[in-house]
DNA sequence: GACATTGGTGAATCTTCAG
DNA sequence: ACTGAAGATTCACCAATGT
């Protein structure tokens, strides 16, 4: 990946290499429509949350806090922020592939639009995840519940896309080997990951932890993937991305912004291939065939299979099927036939003796792996 | 509390009596515009989530999922879902008093157009609120994050309305004298809590956990308050308002699920006063003014007061003010003066010299109001 | 150097009463 | 409805300073 570049203007017909890993400058929308059409795997937006601040706020110390007033994050009605919202997310659409997903995150001032927006403009949500804030701020006044999570909405392009990207077991395996949930926990960013200006300000009001990214990206994309932001802030998202491998293209108006990101990204030293590689669990391993086991000469010909409970037995042929009295199939079709089932998952419903103990043929397809990995592939 | 009585139809003018601690049958709309207005304190509605299920769904075993399919939750399109809820949303708010709060709860199918609804028609959202479950549904196709939480909006009728009911010192207390943040924890409804029929299946596919209700009715009720819930189902809400000490008022058209909050809500036994007392700070206790505790001789005309490092020292004087060299005025305002702030809480900013120790002018404030227990008033 | 103290701060729709 | 005053209110983490 070469060094951040800047875009301030881009032609309706530049090919990929002119956007890709770059800061589109200018608003989304119109930068946006510049892209090609189906060019990028993931969006990750972080839109203005429209909050509706009267007056100030001290803490318990008279202390000010300093809020969010920023003029972007100003609108002038519901149906002002509506249109804003469903703009953006139309044109993030149309650049979106068709098996490409969509994160967005909020709070409750504007999540609930947001949500409703998708949902009316064709988006199919997958999961609603919830980032949980160990550091959560107060509430000063005691008036209401400490404001302790954002919350992220997962969504396909359309309700027919079912081939996006979902790394399900290298969550599980990141979660003690049980499934990821939906609620996440992270601290906020700060410390230094905080962006500061010279003077010791945040550079942004709402910088988000790359942890939480990371998992986003993780989750949702293979290395090579494309990820856009289309409010990018000061780059949490192409920094995260640049490390783990990924391509970026970002969207931003705000020249501090673009200069404080484009220093950040510059800054970071991706990972390694190896360090990257998807911890890919079972849904992208090899194939590897009942037959081969026999073949392999883990299981001879006439060997006895059973379930757990020994309530069944069948005899491994040397085909690659097992036979139960005169009927033979596969270790799918014959585990469904005996237990009256339209399908069953015969690597995990039949087991093998050994050394007195039942285990399952899924042992022995972990084995052919591992030599195939050894073998180099 | 009476036994719960069954209401099928009410005269608009019938007076509270009629209604109080009832289910209406039928429609909540055309129920809950038979009830006066401005008469409920608190709303919890558990409408239908619209769940959009293509096709069966099946575990790894191949049992299969007992899925939400009822006729009831069965809409047509995302904007029959709207009419629906904007109706329901209406006749709620019709009955809620102006400082009433109304609870509502859904998962990602729904709650994001319930929430940009409720905003539309003038709610105000104090929080949302996240119920972790500790023990979801998996999800089992691998497709997904596991759907772990769903998803509580907490909104007063208007932003004007300043006066709602939120119990922050209980809350803080039962949460180890921290404040309450909006992610809870709970079980889901299962075991003996779970009701079931003779044959053994759930009466309600998605039965609410009596803990999550009593964590409601605690931090957002008073003792004695009405509790309505649009969407009654087995009565859990009614089920917990009885145990708590509030009243309810439910609306249900299914003659199963009346039956069975019928019955369930008659065997509960309401706990004692002094169990459903709030622990309740010094909001609630009454005011005491400073002159006062120079009537009542616990502090001398003349006597000084200092801040709790002896930065600053002030003589208490007759008329109830204190002075520092030629400017006097109240605890508060000479307080926040010499700090060169705006506020100040003189009642712990202040202290006394007793027995050679320094303590907060807010003590003696305690005894004053002691006394005034103990005179009883 | 280890430990204690102090100060700062984070996406915040953050009071209530009397006059 | 508006004004002014009373007075109630914070958690986790980091950095800098003090002992």
């Amino acid at each position: 990946m070469s060094a951040i570049r800047l875009v301030d203007d881009l032609s309706p017909s530049a090919n990929r290499a002119e956007w890709l890993d770059t800061i589109l400058r200018g608003d989304c929308v119109a930068a946006l429509n510049r892209l090609p059409e189906k060019s990028v795997d993931v969006v990750f937006a972080d839109p203005p949350y429209n909050l509706q601040l009267e007056g100030d706020l001290h803490r318990p110390d008279q202390s000010k806090v300093d809020a969010v007033d920023d003029a972007w994050d100003q609108f002038d009605s519901f149906a002002a922020y509506d249109a804003f919202t469903r703009a953006w997310l139309l044109a993030v659409r149309r650049v979106l592939k068709p098996n490409g997903t969509i994160w967005v995150i909020g709070s409750y001032h504007n999540i609930f639009r947001v949500g409703a927006m998708m949902q009316d403009l064709g988006f199919w949500i997958l999961n609603d995840v919830v980032w949980r804030k160990t550091n959560p701020m107060p509430n000063f006044r005691g008036r209401r519940f400490q404001n302790a999570h954002e919350t992220l909405i997962w969504a396909s392009r359309d309700q027919a896309s079912k081939g996006y990207t979902f790394n399900y077991d290298a969550m599980k395996a990141a979660n003690d080997d049980v499934q990821m949930r939906t609620d996440w926990l992270f601290p906020i960013c700060t410390g230094g990951e905080r962006l500061k200006t010279a003077s010791g300000d945040k550079v942004h009001p709402t910088q988000k932890p790359e942890a939480l990214l990371a998992r986003v990206m993780m989750a949702s994309s293979r290395p090579g993937d494309v990820i856009l932001d289309p409010f990018f802030g000061t780059g949490t998202t192409g920094a995260v991305a640049k490390r783990l491998g990924r391509h970026f293209v970002g969207c931003e108006r705000e020249k501090d912004y673009i200069d404080a990101a484009t220093a950040r990204i510059a800054a970071v030293e991706p990972l390694g291939a190896a360090e990257i590689a998807l911890m890919t669990g079972k849904r992208a391993e090899p194939r590897v065939a009942f037959g081969s086991l026999v073949d392999a000469g883990l299981l001879a010909p006439g060997a006895l299979l059973t379930d757990a409970r020994k309530r069944w037995t069948a005899s491994v042929r040397a085909d690659g099927t097992i036979a139960i009295g005169s009927e033979a199939g596969s270790i799918h079709r014959m585990g469904a036939r005996v237990q009256g089932l339209d399908a069953c998952n015969g690597w995990t419903f039949w087991h093998f003796e050994e050394a007195g103990t039942l285990k399952p043929i899924d042992d022995l397809r972990s084995q052919v792996r591992q030599g195939m990995r050894a073998a180099g592939g």
